[in-house]
DNA sequence: ATCCAGGCTGAGG
DNA sequence: CCTCAGCATGGA
């Protein structure tokens, strides 16, 4: 018989497996959003291929980025598949920026939910892609509902609704939560992840003798 | 060769 | 509201 575990509890234990900091080092927060757009349903290493060529001709810089034509844009970000949506997302993005003169702190300032429903408007930014780059590079903390946290809930015992429905669920049981917090239980889970292929070794992880109940 | 990876959109029930 | 094909590279 497993043991019930709360979200918070869950929290604990990884925390006391997984070093959570350090993860996801990057350049800038410029460098972060657009490797939120590029990891889209692919892997690390295509991203980090573009990541190289798109330093290389922007340093990540929105201004120089919306200054590439289009098929500059996507030859420079072509390893990471898809490029059509991502190279016209990546711009939107920046253009998005344009609207608050590429100044960071004239976003960061603004409430999180309206920020959240402005992401969402921009062609080519869902949920979970909004998530990642609020949490990452504009300092809101977030719950992240990604492939990683199903399959680890999964395992768990919990299958997690739709998106949004999901993270309301999930963030409104961890209301102390500090953004600090919310990084390192994103950043965990992807390790866990990275660490333990789900599902077929989770019974050897050290999560195996735990079930997940989300109501308590 | 097939399948997959840190999703999203748009069309269709 | 929900489902699902299509997107596209590079590695296993």
């Amino acid at each position: 018989m497993k043991k019930e575990i709360s979200l918070i509890e869950l929290y604990d234990i990884m925390y006391n497996h997984i070093d959570p900091n350090g993860w996801w080092v990057a350049r800038s927060d410029w460098e972060i959003m657009w490797g939120a757009i590029l990891i889209q349903n692919t892997n690390w290493k295509n991203v980090a291929k573009a990541n190289i060529s798109l330093f290389k001709k922007t340093q990540f810089l929105p201004q120089k980025i919306l200054a590439l034509s289009d098929e500059e844009l996507i030859e420079t970000i072509k390893s990471a598949g898809s490029y059509t949506r991502k190279a016209k997302t990546i711009k939107n993005l920046a253009n998005f920026f344009n609207t608050y003169d590429f100044d960071l702190e004239k976003v960061t300032c603004l409430p999180k939910k309206d920020l959240r429903k402005k992401m969402l408007k921009i062609s080519g930014i869902g949920p979970e892609t909004a998530d990642v780059i609020l949490m990452y590079a504009l300092q809101k903390g977030e719950f992240v509902v990604d492939t990683y946290c199903r399959r680890l809930f999964n395992c768990l015992g919990v299958d997690l609704p739709a998106y949004n429905k999901a993270k309301d669920l999930i963030e409104i049981r961890l209301d102390n939560f500090t953004l600090r917090h919310y990084q390192n239980f994103h950043a965990m889970i992807v390790l866990f992840n990275q660490d333990y292929k789900l599902p077929t070794q989770f019974e050897k992880s050290f999560l195996a003798p735990y079930k997940l109940i989300i109501a308590k």
